[in-house]
RNA sequence: GGACCCGUAGCCUAGCAGGAUAGGGCGUGGGCCUCCUAAGCCCAAGGUCGCGGGUUCAAAUCCCGCCGGGUCCGCCA
C-alpha cells in the first residue's frame, strides 16, 4: 500500500515527481526533497522554490495534504489510505506483501567443504542465504536453492586420509567427520610422506577411479548427512544437493575448457594458465599434473546455471572476493550469464578466526544447544506443559540465533559473543515473537468472548495508532527493497521498528475493554499486526510464536 | 607491499543515490503489573559519526590522504 502511496505522490508531484527525491520521514508520510535539488541547479532559495512547487498541487489518491517547510515538501496521507491498508492486510492475510517480480532465480548458499559441522561463520552464510531466498520468493519469483558440495578439493582427499588412518567414531556423522580430519591434520605435518597418498587420492577421484570415487561418495555423503541435520534444525532449506564432482564426470568441466582455450586466451606450459586483465594474478585452470582447479568447476557449474534461471545468487564469504571477480570476468569472455554475488564478511571469535582442520570452530549445533538451554530457563516458572515449554525454546533459540545473524549488515566483521548470544534481554527475535504473541492473545480472548467482528476506521485513530498503520503499509515496500538489493537485513529492521509500534499502541490503549465499535476497529488493527509480524517472521525463517 | 571491506556513546548496531534535533538495543540510574503475557513500556545520563583536508547553501553519507582492525594476493577451495 505504501508503494500505492509513492505512485500517488510522483502523480501530483509530476514533472517534479522524480522517484530519487522521494523518501521516508519521521516529519511526514512521504517527503520530497527536490526542491534543494532545483534551488542547487537555479541558484535559487530552497524554500521559495518549495513554496512554488507546493502552491500548483493538489492531493489526490490517498494524498490528504502536501506542505512546504524549510524546502520539504512533505505528504501526509488520507483516512482511506489506512483503512485500505489494514482491509487489504486482512484479506490478504499471509499472502499480503506479496509482489510481482517474475521469472526463475537460483540461490548458492552454505555450500560448505563437507570436512566437519557446520560452524557459526557457516551459520552466517545459511541464514543469510535462506532468508535472501524467502524474500525472493515472495516477491514473486520462482526460486530454487542449491548447496553446492565441494567434494574435490585437497581437504576432502585429507578427510579421505584421515578414514583411511582413523576410521570414523560413533559421534554425531559430520563431528566425527572433523576429528579423522583434524587427526589427519596433525599426521600429515608429523609425517610429510603422507602428501603422496592426498595426491594419489585426488588424482584418483578425478579421473573416476572406481574404489576411490565410491568411497569418497561415501564419505562426503556421510559428513553431509549430519550437516543437513543441522541445517533442518536451522530451518535452512536447500532444493539440490549438487556434486562438483559431477561436473567432471559429465564432461562439462572439459567443454568449458575447450570453450576457454577457442579464445585464445589459455597458455600451456605444462599447467593452463589464463591471464586476465586488470589481475594482478594469473588464473590456473589445470595443473601440470593434469587435474583441474575449483575455478574450471566452478565455471562449468555457473554455466550450468545460465542455461535455465533468469537470476543467479550466490552467497559467499567475502574471502572468496578475488575467485569471484576472476569467475565472472572468465564467464564474461565465454559469454555466460553472470551472476550476483552476494558477500559477507568474517564471524570470528574472540580469540581469532575459526579453523576446521585446527579444531577451532564454535559448532552450530552446540550454539543452537546453548541458546536453547538459555531458553528454557526463561520459561522455568510458567504454567505450560515440558512439551509446549520445549517447543517454544526451540522456536526462540534458533529465531534469536537467526536474527543475530541476519540483523547485521553482511559488510560489517562480527566477533562471536557468547553472553551476547545467550541474553535473550536484547532487541532480538524473541522481541519480535513476543510480540506477535501479544497480538495472538488479545485475538484468542477476544474470540473466547465472543467478539470475532472487526471493523477498522480511519477517523478512529489515535496517533500511536495511525502510526502503526502506516509502518504496516511499508512491509511490501521494505520486501521490495530487500529483494532488489538482496539485502535481508532491512526486514529485521522492519519487524524491530514494527513491533516497537505495537507495542507503545498496546501500552496506552486496551482492546478488549472498549466499548464495541472502538473494540472492533483496534482488534481490526491487532490482527492486521499480528498478519504482517507472521509474514515476516517467515521471511526469516523465524517461527511466529502464538504463545511465550 | 598491492587490492577489497569495516571504524557511529563503555559495548553491539541502523542510517551512507548529501538534506529537518544522528535512530535502536545492551550496560548504568530512576519509574510503571488490583488492567489484553513485564521476553513489555516510560524517563534520565552517555556522541569530536577513527583523524586531517576537500567539494557543497548543506557531509556520518561524496572525493583525497593518514591511522586502526579484518580479508585476499596457492598449480587450495
Amino acid at each position: 500500500m505504501f508503494l500505492k502511496l509513492i505512485e500517488d505522490v510522483k502523480k501530483i508531484l509530476k514533472d517534479f515527481g522524480d522517484e530519487r527525491y522521494i523518501r521516508e520521514s519521521e516529519h511526514a508520510d512521504l517527503c520530497s526533497t527536490i526542491a534543494f535539488k532545483i534551488a542547487k541547479d537555479t541558484g535559487k532559495d530552497a524554500k521559495i522554490v518549495a513554496d512554488e512547487i507546493v502552491e500548483g498541487l493538489t492531493p489526490l489518491g490517498y494524498v490528504s495534504s502536501v506542505h512546504s517547510i524549510n524546502g520539504y515538501i512533505n505528504f501526509f496521507a488520507n483516512e482511506e489510505f489506512l483503512e485500505d491498508t489494514v482491509k487489504s492486510i486482512l484479506k490478504d492475510q499471509e499472502n499480503y506483501g506479496k509482489l510481482n517480480f517474475k521469472g526463475k532465480v537460483l540461490v548458492e548458499h552454505t555450500s560448505a567443504n563437507p570436512d566437519g559441522p557446520l560452524h557459526i561463520g557457516h551459520v552466517r552464510n545459511a541464514v543469510l542465504g535462506d532468508c535472501i531466498a524467502r524474500i525472493l520468493k515472495k516477491a514473486g519469483y520462482d526460486v530454487l536453492t542449491h548447496y553446492y558440495i565441494n567434494d574435490m578439493g585437497r581437504q576432502m582427499a585429507v578427510t579421505y586420509l584421515g578414514y583411511e588412518l582413523f576410521g570414523f567414531s560413533d559421534k554425531k556423522s559430520d563431528h566425527a567427520v572433523a576429528d579423522s580430519y583434524i587427526k589427519a591434520n596433525v599426521e600429515l605435518e608429523k609425517r610429510p610422506e603422507l602428501e603422496k597418498r592426498v595426491e594419489e587420492i585426488m588424482l584418483k577421484y578425478e579421473s573416476l577411479n572406481e574404489e576411490v570415487f565410491e568411497k569418497m561418495r561415501n564419505i562426503v555423503s556421510f559428513a553431509l548427512e549430519g550437516i543437513k541435520q543441522t541445517l533442518e534444525r536451522l530451518n535452512v532449506w536447500h532444493d539440490e544437493f549438487v556434486w562438483e564432482s559431477d561436473f567432471v564426470k559429465n564432461g562439462s568441466v572439459q567443454e568449458i575448457l575447450k570453450k576457454l582455450d577457442e579464445k585464445k586466451i589459455v597458455e600451456k606450459d605444462g599447467a593452463w594458465i589464463v591471464r586476465l586483465e586488470g589481475f594482478e594474478k594469473e588464473v590456473i585452470l589445470k595443473r601440470e599434473n593434469g587435474t583441474t582447479l575449483y575455478i574450471a568447476r566452478d565455471l562449468a557449474y555457473h554455466s550450468w546455471k545460465s542455461k535455465f534461471f533468469d537470476r543467479i545468487v550466490n552467497v559467499l564469504g567475502a574471502d572468496h572476493k578475488l575467485h569471484a571477480s576472476q569467475l565472472l570476468k572468465l564467464l564474461e569472455i565465454i559469454e555466460v550469464k553472470k551472476p550476483e554475488v552476494v558477500f559477507f564478511e568474517f564471524v570470528s571469535l574472540p580469540e581469532g578466526r575459526m579453523s576446521t582442520r585446527k579444531g577451532r570452530y564454535v559448532s552450530a549445533d552446540e550454539l543452537m544447544e546453548k541458546v536453547k538451554e538459555e531458553a528454557l530457563k526463561l520459561l522455568e516458572s510458567r504454567d505450560i506443559s515440558q512439551k509446549e515449554k520445549d517447543e517454544i525454546a526451540e522456536a526462540v533459540a534458533i529465531g534469536a540465533i537467526r536474527f543475530d545473524f541476519v540483523k547485521v549488515a553482511p559488510e560489517k566483521h562480527i566477533t562471536f559473543d557468547w553472553h551476547q548470544a545467550l541474553d535473550f534481554e536484547r532487541q532480538t527475535a524473541s522481541y519480535i515473537q513476543y510480540t506477535h504473541a501479544r497480538a495472538c492473545s488479545i485475538l484468542r480472548k477476544a474470540l473466547e468472548y465472543g467478539m470475532q467482528e472487526l471493523d477498522f476506521k480511519g477517523d478512529l485513530c489515535n496517533k500511536e495508532e495511525r502510526k502503526l498503520v502506516i509502518n504496516l503499509s511499508k512491509f511490501p515496500y521494505q520486501l521490495m527493497r530487500a529483494a532488489k538489493d538482496l539485502r535481508p537485513h532491512y526486514i529485521a529492521e522492519y519487524l524491530l521498528s514494527l513491533s516497537s509500534n505495537f507495542n507503545e499502541f498496546y501500552r496506552l490503549h486496551p482492546v478488549l475493554k472498549c466499548e464495541k465499535e472502538l473494540r472492533m476497529h483496534r482488534l481490526a488493527l491487532v490482527d492486521a499486526t499480528r498478519i504482517v509480524l507472521k509474514n515476516g517472521l517467515e521471511l526469516l525463517g523465524i517461527k511466529p510464536l502464538e504463545k511465550m
